[in-house]
This record gives structure tokens, C-alpha cells and sequence, in this order.
DNA sequence: TCTTGACATATTGTCATACAATAATTATGT
DNA sequence: ACATAATTATTGTATGACAATATGTCAAGA
């Protein structure tokens, strides 16, 4: 069980929070293309909320990199190319290598039950593909990794890669026999963490990183090929 | 020289890029103290722009971190904690190493010799206290780091990392005798880069950032003990 | 047919104003 | 001195406005 005995009152969340909560939801699920245009107007339809709120949000997620704002034509959503994709896994490696060395050192024995629990669900929802529930499910197994391993800040940008690396996975969809490996490597970093063995933990995060990214770069650079027609056909 | 024959215009920054920006080197200088309420009315004056445009600076800044908004009460400028303190520089040191292992790989020969000037320079800076000289040479010396590096998220997410230890710095000020060893520290990183020697620049860095980070904790530590009262007496 | 310019429309960026909800402060009664 | 009520300050959100900029249309001219 997660304790979740705690009295804290927790504020309702504002309509501000909700309304960027939803965006990167939906920009994490792929239900808005990169490149596409974001009207502020529609989006306050949308979501029944005031110019005010909305804005706020879109800013939020324009730190976020999310969202990229052209002056005066307003919001797109971020396009990924694949020099930039490359970048995220890379900084997504030595973070989550940071994030699995603290684990091993200072997770509670009942946290590294708690990741080993999501291992198994997560292999569950590998299989069935719902992007909603894997997502989620994917969100927990994060969520427990980045609490035991108390580093805040590197928690609070391993999440903004995740949503992004989300993004790449949801549009360039991901291939059935990936899964398959992916879950063995997580197993292999669980035993590491189990063993509290930090550099082994480590060396598994890293590898598994670096996998997830040469299939996925590997589709990416395939993508890329056909969507992008030279510039000189169009020229003439 | 810098290359600086592009011909693209430049938008002028919006009012809100202004407001966030001015912010954001107002909270690096330390000229506001962590814990500090800030009153959007009063920034408006202070600033001349509308709260519009505040609120939205304010956003960015609070996903940045440097701003805590507390619901119904709020922003506040973030207090460090130690152990965030802690975090920090361990988000930083990963990052920093992986952005001098792709500079000792990836720069050109050009962006190494303006390197080596700006280490120069910050050598100079750093004898003659002068926070805003040294803020600004030490961001120009990142600036080249990072272009070199090629890695646009490691560099965005470093950007608000050393935002972040620049305020640790203004408020628990750094000590003199540190700035030699550090800037030892930094040629012995230089040479590495020099040498095309990507493993040899990352453990430079990351012993860098480790003494850094040391005595940025160990005088935070003491500054704590002082601070903060226990509790208990003010109980009774 | 292609360019140019004029005009019309849509959207953004910013401001001003309003007001309920909440928090902080002060005054008041016991 | 302490609890309670009244007052004030500030936030969170919504609305309306409008100049500046970008986009789209269309007719005139080369």
C-alpha cells in the first residue's frame, strides 16, 4: 500500500493548474501534431476558460518547451527535430543515471518493493496498447524512482523529458518487439537496485536509454527522410 | 570575431520577454532575498507594465523555480534548502559533464580558442569583486560552452541550474580563496578540451563542480545552523 | 500568367477594469 | 489577554478593448 494517511488539506488545484495539466496531457498523448497551430481563442472554448487563464498555461508550457511561441503568430506546438531528439536522450541518460544511482544508495526497502510492483504492471500494460493506461502506468513507475531518489530538481526535469520523449513515442509510434527488450532492461536495472548496487543500477539505466533512443532515432531519421520533400522540388 | 554577419531580423523583445528577463538577473544578483513576498501590484510600478504581463513573467520564472507561488497568497522568491542545494549540484555536475564531453568532441577548433579567452577573462573578473561583471563574463563563458556542446536541452536546463547557484552565491557569499582553486580547476578542464580529451574534460568537470559545491554546502550548512532558530524556543 | 498593391479579416500582445475568494490585520467585546 | 468580528489587501479569474502584426482576397497592371 502507498501511505496515504496524511492530513494535509490539499487546495483544489486552480483553473489555471488544471487548464495546463490538460494541455500536457493532451500534447503527451499526441492529440495535438507538432507543428500545429494552437489559437488561444479555440482553446478557451475548448476548455471553458477565460484569455487569462489560457495564456498563463501556454507559458507554463512554453518554459516547458512544449509549446513554442512565434511573436505575433502565437503558439505551435514543439516540433522535435531529430538533432534536438537526440539532445533529450542524452540529457535524459545522465539524469535517469543520476535519479537510479540516489535510488539504490537511499530508497527504503519498501520503496524498491513499491518500483518492483510497477515493474510488473508496467509489463502488463506493455502488452495491451493503450496509450492512456501505459502512460500512466509508466508516470507511477517514475513517480516511486524519483521519490526515493530525493533529488527535487532532477526529478522535476526528468519529468518534462519524459512528457517530451511521451510525445516522440505517441506520434512516431513505438514497435511492438522494443517493448519486449525494453522490460527486460528494466528488469536487469531492478535487480541492480534490489542488489543495491549503484553503478551497476547505473550502467543498466544508462544502456536502456540509450537503446529506447537508437530505435527511436532510428525511426525518427526513416520519418524524417519522407516527410521533409527537399526544398528543391519545390523550387522547381 | 565572432561571426555576426546574418542578416535576419531580430523581433524586439516583447514587453513580457523584458519583464522576465529583468526578473531573472534581479533575483541572480541577489537582490531579492529568498523568502521574499513579491507583490504584483508593485512590480507593475516598479516595472511599468500591467499585471497582465507580470503575472505571465511570473509563470515563466515559477516553472524555472526561481518563484514559489503559494495559492492564494502568491509568489515568493524560492528558498534554497540544503539538501535542494545538494540537489542542485548534482543535477549540474551530470549535466555540465555531459556538455564538456560533447564540447571536447564537437567544438570546432574556433569555439576552443574563444574559450580559452573567456577563461581568460574570467580570471580577471574573478579577482575584482564585482557580482554583475562576474555574472555576466561567466555567462558569456557558458554561452560558448553550450553552443560548442550542441545540446540545446542540456544547455537550456544548465541556464536555470546556474541561475539558481548564482542566487546561492549573491546571498551566502562566496569566498575569495575559492575563486583561485577554481579557476585552476577550470585550465586543467581547458587543457583537457584542448587535448580532445572528452573523458579527461568530463572528470574535470565533475570534480570541479564537486569542490564547487562543497564549500557553496558547507557554508550554507552554517549559515542554517544560524538562521534557523530550533523551533523549540520560540515555543517556550 | 505572374507580380504588385490595396483592402479586409483574424490573431496576438498588452492594457485597464472588475469582482469574488482568500489571507492578513485591526478593532472590538468580554 | 483572548476570541471574534470587521476591515483591508491581495490574489485568481474573467471581460472588454485596441494597436500591431500576419494572413487572405482580389483587382489592376506588366
Amino acid at each position: 500500500m502507498t501511505s496515504d494517511m496524511s492530513l494535509k488539506i490539499v487546495a483544489s488545484p486552480s483553473v489555471r493548474e488544471m487548464t495546463s495539466a490538460r494541455l500536457r496531457e493532451a500534447i503527451a498523448e499526441g492529440r495535438f501534431m507538432p507543428g500545429e497551430r494552437v489559437v488561444e481563442r479555440q482553446l478557451c472554448e475548448l476548455m471553458g476558460v477565460s484569455r487569462t487563464s489560457v495564456r498563463e498555461a501556454l507559458r507554463e508550457l512554453e518554459t516547458e518547451g512544449l509549446v513554442t511561441v512565434v511573436p505575433n503568430k502565437g503558439p505551435f506546438i514543439s516540433v522535435i527535430s531529430v538533432q534536438q531528439a537526440e539532445s533529450i536522450y542524452q540529457v535524459r541518460a545522465v539524469l535517469e543515471g543520476l535519479a537510479v544511482r540516489l535510488f539504490a544508495q537511499r530508497a527504503t526497502d519498501g520503496q524498491i518493493e513499491e518500483l518492483s510492483h510497477a515493474v510488473d504492471e508496467l509489463e502488463k500494460v506493455y502488452a495491451a496498447f493503450e496509450v492512456k493506461a501505459f502512460l500512466s502506468t509508466k508516470a507511477r513507475f517514475y513517480q516511486i524512482l524519483l521519490d526515493g531518489a530525493g533529488n527535487e530538481i532532477a526529478g522535476q526535469m526528468l519529468r518534462n523529458i519524459h512528457i517530451r520523449a511521451s510525445q516522440l513515442r505517441a506520434t512516431s509510434l513505438s514497435t511492438p518487439q522494443r517493448a519486449q527488450k525494453s522490460i527486460g532492461e528494466i528488469r536487469l536495472l531492478l535487480q541492480a537496485i534490489k542488489a543495491r548496487d549503484p553503478d551497476a543500477a547505473w550502467a543498466a539505466c544508462v544502456k536502456h536509454v540509450e537503446h529506447a533512443a537508437d530505435t527511436a532515432l532510428a525511426m525518427l531519421r526513416a520519418q524524417e527522410k519522407q516527410e521533409t520533400p527537399p526544398l528543391r522540388t519545390m523550387l522547381g
